[in-house]
DNA sequence: TTCGTGATAGAG
DNA sequence: TCTATCACGAAG
């Protein structure tokens, strides 16, 4: 089990440092592929930065913990509360199923591949991932866990869906996995390689 | 491309 | 109250 100083890192590096990891939720599993880091402070994207509930929940909640919410009315989503010198938000957005498959796709309706748990929505529903898990502790049971996995190619971008800070690369995806939710926007244009910029559109 | 669906927060 | 917004995804 992935101990609790590992989310005391700051986010930008505690998300590139998931991917690879393996997610373990109950009987099902899977290697993180994808995932984004939010900022308690100076990012406009995070929820600490409209939300006073967030605000609570950072303050109220030790490294480690599960910030769930519910969003567009029938999204839940998954992140990990990151909690040292620097707080914030690791969003996980796509894992590589390992263990439980056939229960994630009975939740999904028959989906595989990347339909099946690539996305925030659609892992957090794979998993069977509900509001009851907001504040639930990865760093104490082993059937709600990560665990170090090997050394895998990261790449980094945009994140995805934000109006805000659109700029800021801290998307952090497994390089060339099929798995990820969207895929690397670097890879788009191999010949001037992936450089932030303010205001840049994705599609 | 369009739209469903609901929690949250801030304004009025 | 009311309105805007939102770390999305399925259907068309």
């Amino acid at each position: 089990m992935i101990p609790r100083e590992f989310f005391t890192q700051p986010p930008v590096e505690c998300a590139r440092a998931l991917v690879g990891c393996e997610l373990v939720w109950g009987r099902c599993s899977g290697l993180v592929v994808e995932c984004e880091a939010y900022a308690e402070h100076g990012d406009p994207a995070c929820h600490t930065f409209s939300r006073p509930s967030a605000r609570e929940f950072v303050a109220r909640h030790r490294a480690g913990a599960a910030y769930v919410y519910f969003n567009y009315g029938m999204h839940w989503m998954l992140n990990v509360l990151v909690k040292g010198d620097a707080n914030g938000f690791v969003l996980l957005r796509a894992i590589e199923p390992r263990r439980g498959l056939a229960a994630m796709m009975k939740r999904r309706g028959g989906r595989s591949g990347r339909e099946l748990t690539g996305g925030p929505g659609r892992l957090a529903a794979a998993l069977g991932v509900t509001g009851r898990d907001h504040g639930r502790d990865f760093c104490v049971s082993p059937g709600r866990c990560f665990l170090a996995g090997d050394r895998v190619e990261v790449v980094a971008d945009a994140r995805i869906g934000i109006s805000r800070a659109k700029e800021l690369p801290w998307r952090f995806s497994m390089a060339d996995s099929p798995f990820v939710s969207v895929p690397w926007l670097g890879k788009r244009k191999p010949s001037r390689g992936y450089q932030p910029r303010l205001g840049q559109k994705r599609e």
